[in-house]
DNA sequence: GCATTAACCACAG
DNA sequence: CTGTGGTTAATGC
């Protein structure tokens, strides 16, 4: 039984604000304080539940989270993996009330609960704000049209490709990482099967493009040029 | 037709 | 959970 913290905000002196929240002036930040929490999750804890009701806007101050939906064959996919600063289920939130998705942690991670009626006031009240927001979303608009182009013309080695490259690039900066991820997860996540992914690993590992030992799998890009290549090519 | 790609299954570690 | 081998269905040349 892990217990879980649960500080008040103190937006003010928070060092980890999304662009947004920096928008926001002073006594906005404090409202904001007053009607936000944060909670520490350890990893491989669920955030909310898809086809739950949805209470807050959820905020990641620091950590992993992934974005999961399972499907009519129960089968799970992961939708994106956030790294924090970043908020989350906005989209889903200032809509329905229900969760159309999951969130779950993947490695320990700070989150911040925020009011769904203060977080409403703000978007009216400071354009801003509101537009930080907006740029959010339409990121995360964007990522999905992307995401769901290269997942139906590229072949398996071309999303392993790139899903490598998100993890280097994107969430580690570094050609050497420990994929915070199981093999049948990167396979939920680039829509494949694990014994496909395992395979296609296999094979770059053995063209020395990368290299990787372990159950928590160290990765390490070996050959970032021949990975952009096989991405692009698909 | 034949080759390739990749999913599904089964079984082992 | 992961790796492997066999099977199979779809698609391409």
């Amino acid at each position: 039984m892990q217990e879980q913290i649960i500080t008040k905000n103190q937006c003010k002196i928070c060092d980890e604000k999304s662009c947004a929240v920096s928008a926001l002036k002073e006594d906005e930040l404090e409202l904001m304080s007053r009607n936000s929490s944060q909670v520490h999750f350890q990893e491989e804890e669920m955030i909310f539940k898809q086809n739950s009701p949805a209470s807050h806007i959820i905020f990641i101050k620091q950590g992993l989270v992934k974005e999961h939906m399972s499907g009519p064959n129960k089968k799970d996919q992961i939708l994106k993996i956030v790294k924090g600063p970043a908020f989350l289920r906005v989209a889903s939130k200032l809509k329905y009330n229900i969760n159309s998705y999951s969130a779950t942690t993947l490695t320990e991670s700070k989150i911040c609960f925020i009011d769904i009626g203060v977080f409403k006031d703000l978007l009216f009240k400071n354009s801003s704000f509101s537009y930080e927001v907006l740029i959010s979303v339409c990121e995360d608009g964007l990522y999905c049209f992307d995401k769901f182009v290269n997942q139906t013309q590229k072949h398996i080695h071309g999303r392993l490709a790139d899903a490598l490259l998100f993890f280097s690039s994107e969430i580690y900066n570094d050609s050497h990482f420990t994929l915070p991820i199981t093999i049948t997860e990167l396979a939920d996540l680039i829509g494949s099967s694990r014994e496909s992914v395992s395979r296609c690993l296999q094979t770059f590992k053995k063209e020395e493009i990368i290299g990787f030992n372990g159950q928590k799998i160290c990765m390490n890009i070996l050959d970032k040029t021949k990975l952009q290549i096989i991405s692009k090519a698909g």
